[in-house]
RNA sequence: GGCGCUUUCGUCUAGCGGCUAGGACACAUGCCUCUCACGCAUGGAACACGGGUUCGAUUCCCGUAGGCGCUACCA
């Protein structure tokens, strides 16, 4: 077999928003094919008609745009290999259900879902396979013009692959090894249904895969228990000699307790299972995305690579998408299912964040701001940005628990800076740190204070500081908590000159007055 | 139930027969300090269990137990 070009797929189904963990699974297969020079193909699995949902689509494709995950042909990249939605391909899929057919590696079957479900409920474990299917309704058990009498009257059917028993089939997958599994324990799967005229997954999915040239298939590990049937119908096409290397990724699962990731989970424990913010056609429903949550998309790529994948002692964890394409290996996946951690999901774009410039913040930070009916200009944002940027907020977790974090979205700033923008209008006597240093006698230290602060001709950090430390050795004093309970509060914020600096003169002394009056 | 995959600190993981079992997140403590932080330093914390193979098993094999997945005319 000659060296060919990598290529692989994402394909996912449009019945909703794209999962965090199909995010991932496209990710592998773009740091994949971009290592390896390949091309990474977008197809769209719509061979289940009753499911579509209406601009699932194109929330895929925009979730991938922000991402910075790039395909190379697919639906709506172009390509030679179209088309890439598979409810266009009726045709092809037809003729290679007949390929199987004429070869006796399928056959036609007629029974109801009833029937079927009939023999569900007096059989136990009942399986459609070599040991029952001459007991059914299919092209084995008619005559050939009993099966064209039923077409022609127009009876739904199913096309049926016809296993083989007694076989091992052998899965080499790049990340398991060898997987075998007893042909026994297959049932003869539809491939084709009449009714929509459309193949089922497992049909479509292997013509595409060989038409579309498909050299590796990424996938989740819940496609691992049908990979064996993908082997033999690749065998059944006679393409066994092209047949892609598979690879079956470990599931994510949900961070606490037991099971696989799903939409409740994100919205009970606050973090989201989406890429982008979903507004559900039918229930009206809004499940919140990554991008509105305020991740920035390098943060969720660099947490999602390193759920199932590490590089080991190579490198750190903070990589950008052009590192981890250099350092992604699928051999180096690990084989169990990975815990969310929502937390370090968080702290990844606190590190992100920070990377950022302050001034990049102002956008999101105006956001907020105006959101709390604040105007406030991007060099005061900015600023704020730079004095805050690396404090910690509190926040309550998914069991009730008061935690403390970075800041890790812009939005956490608000609680945090509040002072900046709006004088404090009361002050809570019973708070630890004003009971701590607001003492009788403060008020008049205060009134020094502000007496000497309104001298002050150079209003700004550098010239606060340089008039007033000198002031403050001289007399022995510390004014500092107690000018901060005038200016803030609460125990809280940036450096005390900085503040001021940022209020300036007048708002600085207004407020000092406030609080003598106030606390006396 | 059947079949398959899987099992290292709380979480993500490194390890590919001989290590004081390493890192990151989280947590705790100390230093710094005008508050809260950041930063820096330190610390606690793991090889599921039972058999083999071997001079030697976290590592290889087999069981058991747990976890996960599949078992549709869904993907």
């Amino acid at each position: 077999m000659t060296e060919r070009k990598v290529r692989v797929r994402f394909a996912p189904s449009p019945t909703g928003p794209l999962h965090i963990g199909g995010v991932r699974t496209a990710l592998y297969n773009y740091l994949f094919a971009r290592q390896h020079g390949g091309d990474l193909i977008f197809r769209i699995e719509d061979t289940d008609s009753t499911r579509f949902v209406p601009g699932a689509e194109e929330y895929i494709i925009e979730s991938f745009k922000w991402l910075g995950i790039q395909f190379d042909e697919g639906v709506s990249f172009g390509g030679n290999h179209g088309p890439y939605r598979q409810s266009e391909r009726r045709d092809i899929y037809k003729k290679y259900v007949q390929v199987l057919l004429d070869a006796g590696r399928a056959y036609i079957a007629f029974d109801t879902p009833e029937e079927l479900d009939a023999k569900r409920a007096t059989i136990e474990n009942f399986q459609y396979d070599a040991s029952t299917r001459l007991q059914m309704r299919n092209s084995l058990t008619l005559s050939q013009e009993e099966v064209d009498a039923l077409i022609a009257e127009g009876q739904q059917y199913v096309v049926r692959f016809k296993i083989e028993p007694g076989r091992d089939v052998v899965v080499d997958d790049l990340i398991r090894g060898k997987v075998t599994i007893n042909s026994n324990v297959l049932d003869d799967k539809v491939l084709y249904k009449s009714a929509d005229e459309l193949p089922t997954y497992h049909l479509a999915n292997i013509v595409d895969d060989h038409l579309m040239e498909v050299t590796h298939v990424i996938r989740g590990e819940e496609w691992l228990p049908s990979a064996p049937l993908h082997v033999l119908l690749y065998e059944a096409f006679e393409w066994a000699d092209t047949m892609p290397r598979f690879a079956h990724l470990p599931l994510l699962l949900k961070p606490i307790g037991n099971g696989k990731l799903s939409k409740r989970d994100g919205d009970k424990l606050g973090f989201p299972v989406f890429p982008l913010e979903w507004h559900d056609p039918k229930s009206g429903e809004i499940s919140s995305g990554y991008r509105e949550k305020g991740y920035l998309p390098q943060a969720v790529v660099n947490f999602l690579a390193l759920l199932g994948w590490n590089p080991g002692e190579a490198h750190d964890e903070m990589m950008s998408l052009e590192e981890l394409v250099q350092y992604f290996d699928l051999g180096k996946c690990s084989k169990n299912g990975a815990k969310f951690d929502y937390v370090k999901a968080a702290w990844f774009n606190h590190q992100y964040l920070l990377q950022q410039p302050d001034e990049a913040w102002a956008p999101a930070f105006g956001k907020v701001l105006s959101e709390q009916g604040i105007d406030a200009t991007t060099a005061q944002m900015t600023e704020v940005v730079r004095m805050m940027k690396t404090k910690v907020i509190e926040y309550v977790d998914g069991q009730g628990n008061k935690k403390k974090r970075n800041i890790s979205f812009a939005s956490d700033l608000w609680p945090l800076t509040k002072f900046f923008f709006v004088a404090p209008a009361e002050f809570d006597r019973e708070d630890k740190f004003i009971k701590k240093n607001w003492k009788e006698d403060t008020a008049n230290e205060m009134r020094n204070f502000a007496e000497r602060l309104a001298q002050v001709a150079d209003f700004t950090a550098e010239g606060l500081k340089a008039e007033i430390d000198p002031w403050v050795e001289q007399n022995e004093l510390r004014p500092w908590n107690a000018w901060r309970v005038c200016l803030v509060g609460a125990g809280q914020g940036p450096d005390m000159y900085e503040l001021a600096a940022f209020l300036g003169k007048e708002e600085t002394l207004n407020r000092m007055q406030f609080a003598i009056a106030n606390l006396g």
